[in-house]
DNA sequence: GCCTTATGTTCAC
DNA sequence: TGAACCTAAGGCT
């Protein structure tokens, strides 16, 4: 489930888990053999996530860089580490704990500049307290791009995945074809400020929760999300049935009649 | 069992 | 714009 909340509570729980070491790191599957060698050994000084990106900080000029990617899946547990099973890219164990990762995107060590090359990448991320939603919004306010294409670009915002920019381009009343240009300071501050929130809900449940109180929040039955993924289905709000279109190879779901510009 | 789909990114054309 | 990457889950037969 990675959009940008899974990568920070990731983080979370491998700095409590796996901070110190020596950590014992290999490549059951054969496939990140090299990079394992270079790192097995190493102490984590500390476990951060960018975006969807996340970074382990092994000392001596070495971060090991992971992208969940589409199918990217990982398990954290105490040890012993079971016997693995299928293709596990890389493992990591300690005395009392083991993190497995299958089908990632990216599992590669990189130096310290390299690191710092790929976060000059990265728009703000809204689960950081670093992050300037002002960067975002100098890019934003010139694009005659779709709100909806925007919010999708790491390089532009971080952290936000298909999920989150359908549920809060919903949440806001937002037409998703709207040119980024065309949204006014207070319409972007607000959709930040509310990034924010449901990223951060989702970091402590591990959840895209999306839902008003008033629409279901806390029912435990019956749809989830607003519109993601309920393309035909009839909007909490108006009854019209949900919509759904490709946008630059990924699927924009939206309610037409709440959505109107 | 097989087929489809998936919360993502990069590269080739 | 489309394919490739790569794994798991759910719906179908």
């Amino acid at each position: 489930m990675p959009e940008g909340h899974t990568l920070h509570r990731l983080a979370r729980a491998v700095q409590r888990r796996f901070r110190g070491g020596p950590l014992r790191i290999t490549s059951p599957q054969g496939r990140f053999a090299a990079g394992a060698e270079l790192v097995d050994g190493a102490t984590l000084r500390r476990a951060e996530a960018n975006g969807k990106h996340l970074l382990l900080d092994l000392g001596e000029d070495r971060h090991l860089h992971l992208h969940l990617g589409l199918f990217g899946r990982t398990t954290i547990g105490e040890a012993p580490a079971p016997q693995p099973v299928g293709a596990v890219r890389m493992r990591i164990e300690t005395d009392t704990a083991y993190f497995d990762l299958r089908g990632a995107t990216v599992c590669e060590v990189l130096t310290g500049t390299v690191r710092a090359r790929l976060l000059s990448r990265l728009g703000p991320d809204p689960l950081r307290s670093d992050a300037d939603p002002d960067r975002a919004w100098v890019r934003l306010s010139r694009s005659t791009r779709p709100v909806a294409a925007l919010l999708m670009d790491q390089s532009v915002v971080s952290g936000v995945g298909n999920a989150f920019r359908a549920e809060v381009l919903f949440r806001h009343g937002l037409d998703p074809a709207q040119p980024g240009r065309d949204l006014t300071k207070v319409t972007w501050d607000a959709l930040w400020a509310d990034l924010s929130l449901l990223l951060a809900d989702g970091v402590r449940t591990g959840r895209i929760r999306t839902l008003r109180p008033e629409h279901g929040r806390n029912r435990r039955t019956g749809p989830r999300h607003y519109v993601y993924r309920r393309a035909g289905e009839r909007c909490l709000v108006c009854a019209q049935p949900v919509s759904v279109a490709e946008l630059a190879g990924r699927r924009l779901y939206w309610c037409d009649s709440c959505q109107a510009r």
